[in-house]
DNA sequence: TTAGGGTTAG
């Protein structure tokens, strides 16, 4: 048998059986000792799908003396085959142990093994090696080697390998030029650019990429539009819409895909992934319907990636039968993160129930699916169920991350489960994970919300870069522990260090003036937001100011300040004018004021309450009746306060009236060693604001139910001192309870903290 | 044999 013999023979193979015919006449006839024919016996194999590769390894390993092109075949398939690089590495190890030669060839190989590792050791080892056999001036050698060290980040090396070469292709620039862009170093890219003998479409896609990577949308589109007048591709189009998918600018994306469909390029996945993705952005599911449409036209339908940007379009739009359609038919072509995307979107849709049967029969949980499914508890308020899916995260030995940890902490702060969110932050210190400016202000929420506000303080002087929410977190932390020159005081601090303050850092500032009652600092502050930050008030704002007008008795200014609203009042804000026409008697405008929001809001509870209140002080049952007539009549029900205490781990909850704890007796008895107690003390309990029409000592018993004295009772029971008493609260405190619990905290010599969430 | 495009999950 002759080579050529042999070769003709390869070419007509079409089935397994026929290749191992021919392998078997080449060892019969001795063809196979000779190195030439058994290199192309070896190249035939690992190219064909005919050859299994673990077949093409054993006849490699029978081979007596491979040549360096059979090596380099070999190798090459190791890599590309199998995605080994290192066995590659290795083999280039036995390679030159049996004294073969390696080629040019060989190293681009092994360069690129060394590129896929992320490798500038071994890739260094192999530049030594290239010097040594003399092909450091190949030109391909070379431009893996930039490739090399680019990928590997190291530029200067990149750099001098292609300065140091005697003559340069349009590769060699290329490979530098993309070096820099993926650096994200748009100078220097930009100087390559520009001394390029000829710019081609692939460097100018380049830096169409890069610009738009850096926010550059003009300048890329300048690059573009060159191209354009050049010779432009499918990547220069792709680039460009993504540039503007990337820096927000949907609708320009959207137009730019028209117009590439219009001139009539080809359109692949990678695009209308880009394009899907921009429909997602603006909720456009009509549009990202016609590019899914388009995208099975052009048979790309099975790609993974734009199955779950379709699942993410569908379920942030609200469309969730379209999204689990997708997930539903798309069988093994579903990815980790297809699961993870219908997870969240099923949440995000509020299917929790869709969410939790998926998540617990997935077959592989990440900590994204972990995370994903806390924060959806979370979102949805189920903050015990987020709160025990973490400790379950944990059991099951995957390793919270910073979103994890985010939602985990947040769900302490709402459930007052301070004990956990301490376990957490320790948790964080001892394995020394990455605390972002996200998570630290998490942190610091939690505590000042909690009333730990050392803690806070300590956090937020530990905090390397402190962003504008890390401030805002403070500033309204201090306040709502009452600490109003210190929040007023870190308001001044934040100004000096030029972060600007938003909208929410107002809501602080303005807090802490309606706190303490600083009637004239909240008005110049309000006037400061306005004239020197250019920040127009909002409704809270606006809320706010009448709050502090209404507490302080400047109803008329109260009155004037919501007529001179541009948008109209809110819920809080007529109520806050309720209140204070409660506080300070004025009947006429309370009346005038709560039956007109009425009208204005029947079906909301807490106006029709305190109205109900005002007429109840008065002693106006019959009007209190027929209030309590307007509320069943339109089905309103009162939200029923409820108080939230956390002790050994436990978080515990508290219903107005409730009976139903399982240490309800003591409790009971507590509270009436308090009353007794607190009688002592001379307190008289302030029965006018409980609107029932009961006797004075009903009343009494009715006040001595609310859910935070429940709360605190249990917590006078349950923690031992000096350990404060801290409890959550979804309404705001009534006075009679902040009268009690400044009492009892003195009686009884304990700290106590009611916050109200 | 070396160079260019993308996104999606919390």
């Amino acid at each position: 048998m002759k080579v050529w013999t042999l070769d003709a023979a390869l070419q007509r193979c079409q089935w397994p059986r026929h290749f191992r015919e021919i392998l078997s006449q080449t060892i019969l006839t001795g063809l196979i000792s000779d190195p030439y024919a058994a290199s192309r016996v070896i190249n035939f194999s690992t190219r064909s799908a005919l050859v299994p590769f673990d077949y093409s390894l054993r006849i490699f390993n029978h081979l007596h003396n491979p040549n360096a092109f059979t090596w380099n075949t070999i190798m090459r398939a190791h890599f590309e085959l199998r995605n080994n690089p290192h066995q590659a590495l290795t083999l280039y190890k036995l390679f030159l142990a049996e004294h073969a030669k390696p080629d040019n060839y060989t190293y681009p190989i092994l360069l690129q093994c060394c590129a896929a590792r992320v490798s500038e050791f071994e890739g260094r080892e192999l530049h030594a090696h290239v010097v040594r056999f003399g092909f450091h001036q190949d030109v391909y050698v070379r431009n893996t080697l930039i490739n090399l060290y680019a990928i590997c980040g190291s530029m200067s090396s990149a750099r001098q390998v292609f300065e140091e070469s005697p003559v340069w292709d349009l590769v060699s620039w290329n490979t530098v030029l993309a070096g820099y862009v993926q650096a994200g170093n748009v100078e220097e890219a930009e100087r390559v650019y520009r001394g390029m003998p000829e710019r081609n479409t692939i460097a100018s896609n380049s830096m169409i990429v890069l610009f738009g990577r850096k926010g550059c949308v003009e300048k890329a589109r300048r690059i573009f539009d060159e191209v354009r007048g050049r010779d432009m591709d499918m990547v220069s189009w792709s680039a460009m819409v993504s540039c503007y998918e990337q820096n927000e600018m949907c609708e320009e994306a959207l137009v730019l895909f028209v117009e590439m469909k219009a001139s009539g390029v080809t359109v692949d996945e990678i695009v209308v992934v880009s394009v899907v993705s921009a429909c997602s952005r603006i909720l456009n599911a009509e549009m990202g319907r016609l590019v899914h449409g388009l995208a099975a036209k052009v048979g790309v339908e099975d790609y993974v990636s734009l199955k779950n940007a379709l699942i993410h379009l569908y379920s942030s739009c609200g469309e969730i039968v379209d999204a689990q359609r997708i997930f539903d038919d798309g069988g093994v072509l579903l990815d980790q993160i297809s699961w993870n995307s219908m997870i969240s979107g099923y949440l995000r849709c509020g299917s929790i129930e869709s969410a939790e049967k998926l998540f617990y029969s997935m077959p592989e949980k990440d900590v994204v699916s972990w995370s994903a499914m806390i924060s959806g508890y979370a979102q949805h308020e189920c903050f015990s169920e987020a709160l025990a899916l973490f400790q379950e995260m944990q059991l099951h030995g995957v390793k919270p991350d910073e979103t994890a940890l985010v939602s985990a902490i947040s769900a302490c702060t709402h459930l007052a489960a301070l004990d956990i969110g301490k376990w957490i932050h320790a948790y964080i210190n001892k394995n020394k994970l990455q605390i972002n400016t996200i998570l630290s202000t998490t942190l610091i929420d939690m505590y000042v919300k909690c009333g730990c506000v050392e803690n806070a303080l300590e956090v937020f002087y530990a905090m390397q870069e402190k962003g504008v929410s890390t401030w805002n977190a403070i500033i309204l932390g201090l306040a709502m522990n009452g600490l109003v020159e210190q929040s007023l005081s870190m308001f001044a601090d934040m100004k000096k260090t030029k972060t600007l303050p938003n909208e929410i850092t107002f809501m602080g500032v303005l807090g802490a003036c309606r706190h303490m009652g600083l009637v004239n600092e909240g008005r110049h502050y309000f006037s400061s937001m306005i004239h020197e930050h250019k920040i127009e008030p909002n409704i809270k704002h606006y809320g706010c100011m009448v709050d502090l007008f209404g507490r302080a008795g400047l109803l008329k200014e109260a009155e004037e300040l919501i007529e001179s609203m541009p948008m109209a009042p809110d819920v809080a804000t007529w109520g806050a004018l309720l209140g204070a026409c409660r506080k300070h008697h004025d009947n006429e405008m309370g009346e005038r004021v709560g039956r007109k929001l009425i009208q204005l809001q029947p079906n909301h509870d807490g106006f029709h309450v305190l109205l109900s209140n005002i007429y109840a002080s008065k002693g106006h049952w019959g009007n209190v009746l027929e209030i309590r007539g307007i509320m069943a009549q339109h089905g309103v029900v009162k939200t029923p306060g409820c108080s939230m205490i956390e002790a050994n781990g436990i978080v515990h909850e508290f219903l107005a009236g409730d009976k139903t704890h399982p240490q309800i007796s003591d409790i009971e008895h507590m509270l009436d060693e308090v009353s007794a107690k607190l009688k002592i003390e001379g307190y008289v309990p302030t029965t006018s604001e409980v609107s029932l029409d009961i006797d004075d000592e009903e009343k009494e018993t009715a006040l001595f139910r609310h859910s935070e004295k429940l709360a605190v009772a249990f917590g006078l029971i349950t923690i031992a001192p000096p350990t404060p008493i801290r409890v959550m609260k979804n309404l705001r405190i009534c006075n009679d309870c902040h009268t009690v619990v400044k009492l009892i905290s003195k009686a009884f010599d304990r700290e106590i903290v009611v916050q109200y969430i």
